[in-house]
RNA sequence: GCCCCGAUAGCUCAAUUGGAUAGAGCAACGCUCUUCUAAAGCGUAGGCUACAGGUUCGAUUCCUGUUCGGGGUACCA
């Protein structure tokens, strides 16, 4: 709706022959200024060198006729134009609704448009914590909306199944082998101390009996990332999350990546030798440190396999590359970013979404996360505790750069504060409802009058229900959740509202069928947002 | 020291990316079920948007400082 008006001052300006300025067409905070409001003439004033509340004049007479289903166009001070639709023009949507359903104002504009989407990429060293969970969520969710959008998605996990720390897995899985075997334990300094541990020591024991096997650390590293491996996949997919790609650091190595860059930078000059190590001219391109891209042992740092990594994304030719990172990884992209461009590689298609972190709460006190330490929260138990559904919603709902607190013992109450509930119960009711319909002996409700449409509390409804395009499109931009489930709420507060003013079955069979075509319409809209963060739409509750 | 995020009602967060009188939920206090689900709705109260400047018709939003939190700043990932 907001993007059709825009459009249509558009073609107006150029009518007139003004040049178009950047102005915006948005939804009035007060219901005194209309359905849709534009700033277009304060953005011209200076241009025109005139009176804004005169451009908007001119501009109002221009737009009364051009617009279907217009009510009234106001002009206010200091030079808003305020649109005013007649109810005609929301009920126009109903039958559109009902008969689109899960199409309704899709924008298509992906279509043949190919997206990848890294997110979680966790290092297989243990089961995915809490702060995981938020990672998990955003990218499905980002996955989902921009499949929505029609785009092709890979969602795709970096799988660091190379490196230091897996050595450090290894050998604490070591350790609490040959403690099974009677020997002291002695998990080594930086090594991992979880429970999971020795339950992987004695799978590794099952299947390949009592060894002397201490030099074969290998054997070790592959069981048990294989084992974690299995653990993180399946905690995922609990959670409703399934990854099409999973990318393995050590492939880069195999497939010899990692030599292809250090050679290709070389010989353009952005490395030299220092110290026994090679380093990564970053200050040419603008990063505030040069970088260590093999260590003095010939054992790369983390960075390296990163730009490997990363160039690989980009020679797979996705239209659009999204990465999302905690903000603990936000000085490390500038120099992936640098050695991409030192490499002649266009990187304007990829785009870092960091996200900040989920601070733990029980009982008001801060729970300090860590793998090593295992005093961890894993996400199976939060999924155990409070359900797939709550999980999935409680960690986009706030904006990605603002700490998430997660407080356990409220997520445990399960209780009316909970906003999952809310937009459920309104599902259920609508659902209750259409029952409700044909056990009165309604038995179909095709042909009404949706003239009769015409309360403050419909239109209003209406009003947020056809608002879902103008939604989708800022979640398509932004790349933020948040908007959906935010929207998703208000649009369930106007149904409660209309719920408790307007009874749907009555004596009158004419209002009570067009009403339930309304109910019917706004279960279409919510079920499609509940559907794209993947909540559950129940019937009853 | 430098870099990235945040600071809005007692608490948790919004504010359509610069718009008009800054809004929700929770907590507090009142109402509303003989009705399609009260897991709901209505009302009252709650604000110098951390602080000081600047930019312009207009700032919670952009710029510059300052203060306080979180994260980073490795030849750890």
């Amino acid at each position: 709706m907001l993007q059709a008006l825009q459009k249509e001052i558009q073609n107006c300006l150029a009518q007139l022959g003004w040049e178009s300025p950047q102005f915006v067409v948005e939804r009035p905070r007060k219901n005194t200024f209309g359905h849709a409001s534009s700033n277009v003439a304060l953005t011209l004033a200076k241009q025109l060198k005139r009176r804004p509340l005169d451009i908007a004049q001119d501009i109002a007479k221009e737009l009364e006729d051009k617009i279907n289903d217009l009510d009234k166009i106001e002009v206010v001070a200091p030079g808003f134009i305020n649109f005013f639709f007649s109810p005609l023009y929301f009920q126009t949507f109903i039958p559109k609704i009902r008969k689109e359903k899960a199409a309704f104002q899709k924008s298509g504009i992906g279509k043949g448009k190919t997206v990848q989407v890294e997110f979680v990429s966790a290092n297989p060293t243990g089961p995915l914590t809490i702060g995981h969970g938020r990672q998990a969520v955003l990218g499905d969710t980002i996955s989902r909306i921009l499949e929505w959008h029609d785009y092709d998605v890979t969602r795709e996990y970096y799988f660091n199944d190379a490196g230091r720390q897996m050595r450090m897995l290894g050998l604490s899985v070591l350790a609490r082998y040959k403690e099974l075997l009677g020997e002291e334990l002695n998990i080594p300094e930086g090594g991992y101390e979880g429970e999971y541990i020795i339950d992987i020591a004695q799978g590794f024991r099952k299947e390949h009996g009592d060894l002397k096997c201490e030099d074969d650390l290998e054997l070790f590293i592959e069981f048990a990332s294989h084992a974690i491996f299995i653990i993180i996949r399946d905690t995922l997919k609990r959670l409703g999350i399934e990854h099409d790609v999973y990318y393995n650091e050590k492939d880069l190595y195999k497939t010899g990546k990692i030599k292809e860059v250090l050679e290709q930078l070389a010989e353009k000059g952005h490395t030299y030798e220092e110290d026994g190590a090679t380093w990564f001219k970053a200050t040419k391109f603008g990063t505030e440190k040069d970088r260590v891209l093999v260590k003095d042992t010939g054992e790369p740092t983390y960075r390296l396999p990163d730009i490997a990594y990363h160039r690989e994304k980009i020679k797979r030719g996705f239209d659009l590359i999204i990465d999302i990172f905690g903000s603990d990884h936000h000085a490390t992209y500038p120099d992936v970013k640098s050695a991409l461009e030192a490499m002649d590689l266009d990187t304007s298609h990829i785009r870092v979404l960091l996200h900040q972190f989920v601070t733990l709460t029980r009982d008001g006190e801060k729970v300090k996360m860590s793998t090593r330490k295992a005093n961890f929260v894993t996400l199976d138990e939060l999924m155990a505790l409070v359900g797939t559904d709550v999980v999935r919603y409680f960690y986009i709902m706030r904006s990605m750069d603002s700490h998430l607190n997660f407080d356990l013992a409220l997520a445990q109450k399960q209780s009316d504060e909970n906003p999952v509930f809310y937009l459920q119960y309104a599902h259920a009711r609508m659902c209750n409802i259409l029952i409700h319909s044909s056990e009165k002996g309604i038995e179909s409700y095709e042909k009404a009058d949706l003239t009769l449409l015409n309360e403050p509390e419909i239109i209003k409804l209406l009003e947020t229900m056809i608002e879902f395009s103008d939604i989708m499109d800022i979640c398509r931009t932004s790349l933020e959740p948040m908007h959906l489930t935010n929207y998703l709420y208000r649009l369930a507060t106007a149904f409660h509202k209309f719920y408790s003013v307007h009874r749907v079955v009555t004596e009158n069979i004419e209002l009570s069928k067009a009403r339930l075509q309304l109910v019917d319409a706004v279960k279409i809209i919510l079920a499609n947002g509940l559907n794209i963060l993947a909540v559950k739409t129940p019937e009853r509750m």
